[in-house]
DNA sequence: CTGAAAGCGCTTACAG
DNA sequence: CTGAAAGCGCTTACAG
């Protein structure tokens, strides 16, 4: 046999109407239990597999999530998505996996893809408001994780970006350091921005004034950083201690660092926000806050599945806690 | 409007039949042109988004691929998926992803949902034959990346393992090492089977007898590797160099040397095999043999498409370059 | 408890 | 160049 079985096939092979086949698959609808046995005996037979396509179109809806990230050579982004995969698999889900490289349109054109598909919903990194809007507009749900850029229109999960850069800046304080940098590559996001506003509240309540200097922008990846980074710790006015806003700008630093010949912390401290695998290999660790990617991606999952069964509740945004891993990467500024 | 758009809608809007509306929109078959831009116009007008599901049952086949790793969580697997990802968008698919954490089962339950959702063929890591096996017989195109059960069924994409690692060893062997460990986790894959032998012929062309003490297995997870590690150089005859044969075990090393306080390269050499990020980063950078694990994926979703372009075709293995990287982590032994 | 029929949203020969 | 009709493989009220 070439083709592929049917249902019909199978209630051909189980002497029963594709209705009764089909109420025995499913086991949504009465059967008589050797019918069902018989039906079932069948479908093994002829290693008969539903046609999801069909079954959704019917049902106009599928089983499968939609996980859209920037880039999942980011450890970040790999691990959220493990995640998600994780939790929808447990769910019955399967997982329709885009990247976007970090681009407003691409992400417009993945979303294209998932309405096509008709997902069930979707879990997005968003770079921009305009994903949840067009999958919105299409009546499909979408949860925001990492940042917002559609708060209180859908729903989200998120971490304290505020408090948790905050605590590390007191930390660096607590140190004695007060010329402390803020590597950063946007300051627009949600994640950015919050991540900015602890900085700025820490040395506030330190009573350290504002240096502008200080607060470094850098573009978005690896070299960019690297050389933002190697401008920063060449000035004469160097920090004592720097705090990278993302794992990406960390290594950034740390490579820049290298590239100087700077030791790290003697000659400046340095703290980063995500925790990526290389960070607990090199010496010294480095210091970071944490997050829990797959718990991330598990609570996306899951406040996402609450949100198809209830798709009238009001939004919430589901906020995660972070973790400082203390490492030899700060240490006392020299007095 | 509560319901979403069905070509209907755009027919109807358009003052055409479903017929011409789907003629006007897929561009295959007769339109007039100024027909063709009404339906698009109306089409444009109600967010029309074709039902990918109701494309494909009619079609009988999917513009989808499935993809199927271990891991993503090891930089391996993700950026093997990611190189998938980009070809595929760049081909018209889409992604539907899994992960098997190297179950063999889990491998076919994700390959039930590959069939059951109609892919047009599914790029696997494969961790044992039953995975191409199903898919086979389910008549769906497969490809096997970094190593094969199936050789000979199916296509395949794959690295010469075996003549990088003699390299490696050679190159050990050339700095004047004659106790020379390979630490691996399994050998009956091609890939550990492949290592294995080229650390053997290196070893063979130089003279040097193999010692059976030196072929150490561990565990797959880094946790295994690093006690397994621990055990292999705190043994009285530790080797003066190890060759870990992928990155997690090479990682197992590391942390393994680190908790003893052994100096890489001074108390022993170590190279791996695959270029994981960590290795650039730490000091001393580690030498390893490198995949370009973009083109592996870009490969793979070539060849797939060739083979569902012409599934009658005999099977062929592409095989990819490796590069080995020279970094800091090997010296020559103390004479 | 079972089956005939309708229908999900498309595409595609085919007749005109 | 266009439209009516059939059909992809399911599920699901509904009648019996």
């Amino acid at each position: 046999m070439t083709r592929r079985a049917t249902i019909k096939d199978v209630a051909v092979a189980a002497g029963v109407s594709r209705s009764t086949a089909s109420r025995a698959l499913t086991g949504r609808g009465y059967v008589a239990t050797d019918v069902r046995e018989r039906v079932l005996a069948a479908a093994e037979n002829l290693r008969y597999v539903p046609d999801a396509t069909a079954r959704y179109l019917k049902q106009q809806v599928s089983l499968s999530l939609g996980v859209l990230v920037s880039d999942l050579r980011n450890s970040f982004y790999a691990r959220l998505a493990a995640g998600v995969g994780q939790a929808a698999r447990t769910q019955g889900y399967s997982l329709v996996l885009a990247e976007d490289g970090g681009s407003a349109e691409a992400q417009v054109e993945a979303a294209e893809t998932f309405v096509a598909t008709r997902v069930a919903g979707v879990v997005v990194t968003p770079v921009s408001a305009d994903v949840t809007t067009y999958l919105s507009r299409h009546r499909i749900p979408v949860i925001e994780v990492d940042r917002q850029f559609a708060a209180g229109a859908c729903d989200a999960v998120v971490v304290d970006n505020q408090t948790a850069s905050q605590q590390v800046i007191e930390d660096l304080i607590g140190l004695g350091h007060r010329r402390i940098a803020l590597f950063i590559d946007e300051t627009t996001w949600t994640t950015g921005r919050e991540r900015h506003a602890g900085y700025q509240a820490a040395l506030a309540a330190a009573g350290i004034p504002l240096d502008p200097d200080l607060v470094v922008s850098s573009g978005w990846d690896v070299d960019a950083a690297r050389s933002a980074a190697t401008a920063l710790l060449r000035s004469d006015e160097r920090p004592t201690a720097v705090f990278a806003a993302n794992n990406v700008l960390a290594e950034g630093v740390w490579r820049a660092a290298n590239d100087l010949g700077l030791r790290i912390p003697d000659d400046v401290s340095l703290v980063s926000f995500d925790d990526a695998p290389w960070m607990s290999l090199v010496t010294p660790g480095l210091t970071a806050v944490a997050q829990d990617e797959a718990a991330l991606g598990a609570a996306a999952v899951r406040r996402l599945l609450e949100r198809i069964a209830e798709p009238q509740a009001a939004p919430v945004t589901v906020m995660m806690s972070t973790r400082i891993v203390h490492r030899e990467s700060t240490r006392a500024v020299r007095p």
